[in-house]
DNA sequence: AAATTAGTCTCAAATATTGAAACTAAGTCT
DNA sequence: AGACTTAGTTTCAATATTTGAGACTAATTT
């Protein structure tokens, strides 16, 4: 099921003990990590060890438990900063977010999975925070189609392969083939939609970022809900986006100069 | 000078790559990772094999460098969650920072460092992302300050040690012993102040969080710029800064249920 | 008090890491 | 164009680390 784990090194085996904690998203006891682990008991016992010395995981005496460690935070502001398209992007976003009101997400792509490098939330500005480097299917959201559909051939036929197809929602497609017809649409109206496909009553638009080469580097949208509107009313949205898109574009290649 | 460097296993290894490309802040060729690094070329080049197989580097083929991978973000987002004081205190945080109608900042402390994990700045509400993760020095900074007061005398002695006493403006302490002075008077009055210590114009107050049992959780500050305020007129705050940081204590142990 | 479970330690065998040196690729400079 | 430098990659035997069955201890449970 999970790829990543047929890790050689010893780094590999690291990441997959700081991926089951992370996993859980709470303060684990070593028994329940050593269950979770293919690893056999005294190695999960080192590699907690190793990842506790580096600050990567912090133990808990008194709970006896293992938490993820402060030192990851440091570690993704550096790359939030130098290998997110967020900076670049966030004047643009924000000034999307204004103008139509709405919440505006900004995604990248990564092994097959959607990451939220930014996300503005019109009625509370401040969620936002808790949004970033978060995760989401590519093959059910907005954002996930519309990067899926200029990725290229050769890495949408392995990204198509890593996906789970599972049905959220009736609206969810539920194999690569069904998805693979929308994606072609997509190449040609240069937009996504998500039709209630990841959660219901959630929809989306969706514009792909691509530098002037043509490579993807991560796409845009402007997500909300069916109380508020539906996709034809979200299809007057489509000039607006592909403009900032197009301008996210231009200081992005402008940067790397 | 870098005492994470001193790592035995092949994960501080790893980490120590990481740590060189992400103190830099932009994409690294391998040769400049090499200068940068202790271990023989070969070693490193493997390392960063490692770690772009690992999506902690992204290797770009075009220009030849090395950036932080993604994967940081998804991770960092698992511990900012879990891991760190910001979840439970935000709603505090934003309160406070309401209103006081100044920029409010939250840290915990880490091998000796602050690091930042929530900031609510009171003009621009949404610069704040920016900040998140990102690290100060304990002896010069408000929340650093606030937080060795209440960090108890064993580690406080190790942690002393550890700090630069670079002397960032004239109000910087650069020794040890001038310091422990100001501590000794912080855990009286239970609030720090930042006198332009790390930064000329700006000026901070500073509580400890601690838990009901003493042990210390992480530190509030209400930062603002010598053109707005000074020392005295911070001095205001403190009884709302006190009990925020109260209010959030009460929060945190009744989480961890 | 015996039995179970959770966590930690030991040590020889298996394996991965190491790095000097050799090699290739890609620029620079006569 | 050829010689020279520099950057990046590979090889391979010596070396150091990791491995994990099992033993051990600590803490609970019966």
């Amino acid at each position: 099921m999970n790829k990543v784990a047929e890790a050689g090194g010893t780094v590999g085996k690291a990441l997959s003990v700081l991926d089951i904690v992370a996993k859980h998203g709470k303060p684990l006891k070593f028994n329940e990590i050593l269950e979770e682990s293919d690893y056999p008991k005294p190695t999960v016992f080192r590699l907690a060890q190793t990842l506790v010395n580096q600050n990567l995981l912090n133990f808990d005496k008194e709970s006896g438990t293992y938490a993820l460690g402060v030192r990851l935070i440091t570690l993704a502001h550096a790359a939030w900063k130098t290998a997110s398209l967020a900076p670049i992007a966030r004047q643009h976003v924000l000034d999307l977010a204004q103008n139509v009101k709405e919440a505006v997400h900004l995604a990248q792509l990564d092994n097959g999975q959607v990451i939220f490098v930014d996300k503005i939330l019109s009625t509370n500005q401040y969620e936002t925070l808790a949004g970033i480097g978060e995760v989401a299917p590519a093959y059910c959201t907005g954002v996930g189609k519309a990067m899926l559909a200029f990725i290229g051939s050769k890495r949408l036929e392995i990204t198509l392969k890593q996906q789970s197809y599972h049905a959220y929602t009736e609206n969810t497609h539920t194999s690569p083939e069904t998805l693979y017809v929308e994606l072609k649409e997509i190449q040609q109206s240069g937009i996504a939609f998500d039709r209630e496909e990841h959660e219901k009553g959630i929809i989306s638009i969706a514009a792909p970022i691509c530098a002037e080469n043509g490579t993807l580097i991560g796409a845009l949208s402007i997500a909300t809900s069916t109380s508020r509107h539906d996709i034809s009313s979200l299809k007057e949205f489509k000039t607006i986006i592909e403009k900032t898109a197009q301008k996210i574009c231009a200081d992005a290649t402008a940067w790397q100069f």
